[in-house]
DNA sequence: CCCTTTACCCAAAGCGCTTTGGATTTGTAT
DNA sequence: ATACAAATCCAAAGCGCTTTGGGTAAAGGG
């Protein structure tokens, strides 16, 4: 069924109907009536390419996710999508996700662009420098950016306080009496990882406690990182009474770990965790539960979404952006440290 | 950029450009040498929604995610997509996900269809009767359903054998020596859950125990459910020496229960839990390490990509389905019952 | 040297929609 | 009744690509 069809059964001409199903004020109420009766009878609905041929907009948003990486398809992706579906969705307009394979991720952003598939895109996962929003800023496309980058030319973004959330988080242990904080964070080159680890080191900075290079891990977010590098924290010596993990996943290894070793969580070792609440990991059913520093990753998610509404409503990109606290939410896995009774 | 320009510059008509670069015969290699050197050297790629005007096929797979629901964007779905993606990037096939608010799935599905937007698509989740499948079998719309349902028009499905699986695990328990055992299953209605049940309530009755239904349980798959549940459990009497977990989700909360109430994993009370092989959870590295039954969703995605194209290609949907076996791995988390000192 | 193939290229007709620029009808004030 | 504006509706021109149905020049066969 096609609009040609539709308007012959109505006896209207193709104007009509495309100006009554599509809203406009030209056309008389009783007909609109009719024609979005018959619409649904007949079970129209535009071809979705003619029309964004003719229109030139596609409402569709853009995302490229790398499958191999590290940054991949995994739990923060598929919270963060949801987010933005929720909002969305409002305005009939879907999403788009291009797997990119080759890490060619500037081509695959150029291709996405000129093939006109979506109207907007989101970019994740910046680094310090990211010549992704170089690209897109320089090629004028709108975007908004789901963190931070040192990029001069203008876009939109949001991001949340990694560096006050570690900041915190760090200072919190140290006000506890401890004195050796370890931490496992995201990798390196990531302006998330960056900030979290100035955050960290200002902290331990301020109160004159050296760094030790040997507390500092950067890597995935996975269980077995998180086991790994626990193990090996508590094989040093001192070994650290604390650690800081980038995820929720890396703290049920860091966990295991710590249960491994006859310690008990916020005893003998303190561990706070970055939560960005996952409905199927809780930090507060833990046991112990789990000190952490929260922060909805959906919520930003549907947030993006409606920056990315504004942004195509045409408000500047230089007048959107945010910053999100993160707040530090004090459970029982940190406590003052207890020395190990041996 | 667009065709016409490119030709224009090239001194060729647009015809022989679109040609060229598309891989048509008829046209000088030397010709489209050049043609392919301008079209990167000016940026040239063609835009996406002309182009699926004139040949009416899209280049996109549909999916709908529900995002509110039970059956949300969550990890399974991300893995999902991640395998899905890996294939299908292959063929320069993206997918387009459209949420769903007001749970009027039939109608989203109906409206992906009559938009054009999509060549194909994919149907998750289904339950014992699908109305989803139902239509799209009838409608004659290409897709492929991940999971089974008893509905009679051909269509092209893959699936893992839960039955099978749950049966196995269920059948080693009671070899362990185990009598009462209990099961954490999805939610009630979907194919999966009812054959996982299936499984297990046929082996009880092979060997003629009684099936409690305060050993059952169906619900999301989370940490906090599984906590919950087997807390429950363990306040019965007699209570479970053994717990099927539907999920890894649910197992860690499960766990959790088990050492809470100061009982060993694979000892007072032992667990088997379904792994569909989550990158960032591993069964193996748990302590002790996990029992499960092993089937990776991610796989499945890749396979059901391929399953797609072929049917994209012209292969008839009833030649186009598969089971595949569950492995049960056994690790530490299951052991015959001991009875707690107390 | 003429005629038939190939090989290569082109003009123009869609694909199904939106939108411009008018045409027609109706309502209202002169 | 006449003029003018408002309310409706329409025919036709794109949107940028693919593809049909020729053309023309070079190559091969008699």
């Amino acid at each position: 069924m096609k609009l040609k069809e539709l308007a012959e059964r109505l006896g209207l001409s193709q104007t009509t109907v495309s100006r009554a199903l599509n809203g406009y004020p030209e056309v008389n109420e009783a007909t609109r009536e009719r024609v979005n009766k018959a619409a649904l009878k007949f079970g129209y609905s535009a071809n979705a390419n003619a029309r964004r041929l003719a229109m030139g907009r596609v409402g569709a948003i853009g995302i490229v996710v790398p499958i191999h990486s590290s940054e991949r398809f995994g739990p923060h992706t598929s919270e963060f999508l949801s987010g933005l579906a929720e909002r969305v969705s409002r305005d009939e307009i879907d999403f788009l996700i291009t797997p990119l394979i080759n890490n060619d991720e500037i081509s695959a952003y150029r291709r996405l662009i000129s093939s006109k598939r979506v109207d907007a895109m989101i970019v994740s996962h910046p680094s310090l420098v990211d010549e992704r929003v170089a690209m897109l800023a320089e090629a004028q496309f709108p975007f908004v950016l789901h963190g931070r980058t040192n990029i001069d030319t203008p876009h939109a973004w949001l991001d949340i306080d990694n560096k006050g959330a570690f900041y915190q988080a760090t200072s919190h242990l140290l006000d506890l009496g401890h004195k050796h904080i370890a931490m496992i964070d995201g990798l390196k080159g990531f302006t998330f990882s960056e900030h979290r680890e100035e955050g960290y080191r200002n902290a331990l900075n301020e109160r004159g406690i050296s760094i030790d290079p040997n507390f500092i891990v950067h890597d995935c977010f996975s269980d077995e990182i998180g086991f790994r590098e626990t193990q090996r924290f508590l094989s040093l010596k001192p070994h650290p009474t604390a650690i800081l993990a980038g995820s929720m996943m890396t703290a049920l290894g860091v966990s295991r770990a710590i249960r491994a070793r006859g310690y008990q969580l916020g005893k003998e070792v303190s561990i706070i965790a970055h939560d960005d609440v996952f409905p199927y990991l809780n930090a507060s059913n833990m046991v112990p539960a789990m000190t952490t520093t929260r922060s909805s990753i959906r919520a930003a998610g549907t947030r993006i979404a409606e920056m990315l509404v504004r942004l195509l409503d045409g408000e500047p990109p230089e007048t959107i952006h945010e910053v999100w606290p993160v707040e530090l939410i004090l459970r029982q896995s940190s406590g003052p440290p207890v020395i190990p009774a041996k």
